[in-house]
DNA sequence: GCCATATCATGAAGCAATTTCATAACTCTC
DNA sequence: GAGAGTTATGAAATTGCTTCATGATATGGC
């Protein structure tokens, strides 16, 4: 059959304008259109949905069952376009966000907790099950935003400068390394360097310093959480290298020492990966500017 | 603003049916055509439905807001085209009773107790309140059945028999007229009459007995329940007629005696009156011969 | 990576459904 | 029962949905 919801409009309208002259004007029909549609509508239903026998068209009882289906259903849709608008205008919408660099927890959640008080009706995530290949995911909107300091030129896709950052060096403070005033790549040789368990092109100690070395540490150890790695820093079961925003928390304590790595120390830039289409949405532009701020805090902190 | 059924249906069909192609098989129309609605519908709504970069078109997020409104609204609907089917093979319906006769709550309540058990889907109702009017709003399909004893000649309507029976004289067993075998219309002459509140020509007493033997009670009172007329009775304030299917009860207790009135004794027929459409459905047949058995159960008694 | 295949998009043309116009039929009120 | 008000109807015009034919794009196997 094909009841639609043109016709719960008509049902609705007729009732409430109790009549189906007054009717079609508020539907912006003429009365003719209104009658031939509510004749189809009946012979579709097989019922009589008016009492045709008193003038000013009154519902009969089938047709009552149809208002009520009517005015439940009607704001049902009237809310979802509503959410739609809200979507058209950027005040709504999906933010699943991935992260390729495995510490950035460490800032983002601080930055979510911020984002969610003033845009509550954006649907916030973090993906980080898909990390490996968050990019691909990104083009087909499988998420909506990649952290990543690898800008690679993606069609549809826009690297948005975050931040900088230092790639630290961190080990006990009864370590030997701590007596010098920075770290070289040939420092590692003889230590056990602790890391997240990814892929070594995707660690900034690799990537920016061992590999172009041609340095291999003693040995590799791997911890997935950041207060695991410090905590196998502390106990001396061997050193690490973490971003600034990661290592502020220890900076002043005693247990540990934070040393650069190479003599004018390395840094970084994060991105946040986009889809061209969503770069200038209010809220992502709200969460980009949001991680900018929060991360520089924890910088300075 | 257009958002239709048919768009609901779309959406759940392409989402099941994993592609467009399919969905537009199971729809009966052609991928064409669903793309082109597809299309449409996110123009309306100003939002991408779909994700178009991934082959097997896939819900976006709004797409699957969507969903989750198709998936809410479609059942109701479809649940009320059941419920027009069943309207339609006449197993639901609305059964609006008003009854002319004031005395017939006493054999209807036991009918609708009956016949609810195997109609349960049926509306029922008694509508005491508009008695006075009921063949009118008959017409009008105010209500669906008019109990009434004196049928009239009305388009559309008619008038199914339901059972006779005989008003029948009612006095305390202490009162002089007891000692009658039957009673006649001049013996009211000197008695208070106990009548139900209604006009006079609606009262077998006066349409049958009275008004044509021209004869006068010295007094009249009315009451409106059944139940308090057999008290004032009891007590001697007045005499009755009523109905033999009320008197039943009262006709082997040594507080009254029942008389017929006038010597071969009168009687009457009641009738259910009915819209033509309607006469026909089971479940008006099945309370018109339920209300037959009944009430001649009670006159059996 | 490239080609074959599957899948979706698009434009023009045809067709069906909805709307309008003009007017008839009906109901209700006075 | 005349008149105002309201709904129904038929035919024509219009809208918008569907189809056909084909182009564009993604996916998976080699």
């Amino acid at each position: 059959m094909h009841i639609e919801f043109r016709h719960l409009r008509s049902i609705k309208a007729i009732h409430e304008a109790g009549g189906l002259a007054k009717a079609a004007d508020q539907l912006h029909i003429t009365q003719s259109a209104l009658s031939h549609q509510i004749k189809g509508l009946e012979e579709q239903a097989g019922v009589e949905l008016f009492v045709r026998r008193s003038k000013p068209l009154r519902l009969s009882a089938a047709g009552f069952r149809l208002l009520r289906l009517a005015e439940q259903v009607l704001p049902q849709i009237e809310a979802l376009q509503a959410e739609f608008s809200a979507l058209r205008d950027g005040s709504t919408g999906r933010l699943h966000i991935a992260i390729e660099c495995h510490a950035c927890f460490e800032w983002l959640f601080p930055v979510l907790e911020v984002f969610r008080r003033t845009w509550p009706d954006v649907d916030v995530d973090i993906r980080p099950g898909l990390a490996f290949d968050a990019l691909p995911a990104l083009m087909k909107e499988e998420v909506d935003l990649v952290v990543s300091s690898d800008p690679e030129d993606l069609p549809g896709i826009e690297f948005v400068e975050l931040f900088d950052y230092a790639p630290v060096f961190v080990a006990a403070s009864t370590h030997p390394l701590a007596q010098k005033p920075y770290i070289e790549a040939r420092d590692f040789r003889d230590q056990t360097l602790i890391t997240y368990p990814v892929e070594r092109t995707r660690l900034d100690v690799f990537s920016q310093l061992l590999i172009p070395a041609k340095v291999e540490p003693a040995s590799v150890r791997q911890a997935e959480l950041t207060a695991v790695i410090l905590l196998l820093v502390a106990s001396n079961r061997g050193v690490s290298v973490l971003p600034d925003w990661v290592v502020r928390e220890v900076k002043y304590s005693s247990d540990y020492v934070t040393r650069p790595l190479t003599e004018r120390g390395l840094t970084r830039r994060l991105y946040a990966a986009v889809r061209s289409d969503d770069r200038d949405k209010p809220y992502m532009a709200k969460l980009i500017e949001l991680a900018r701020v929060e991360a520089r805090k924890l910088q300075a902190a």
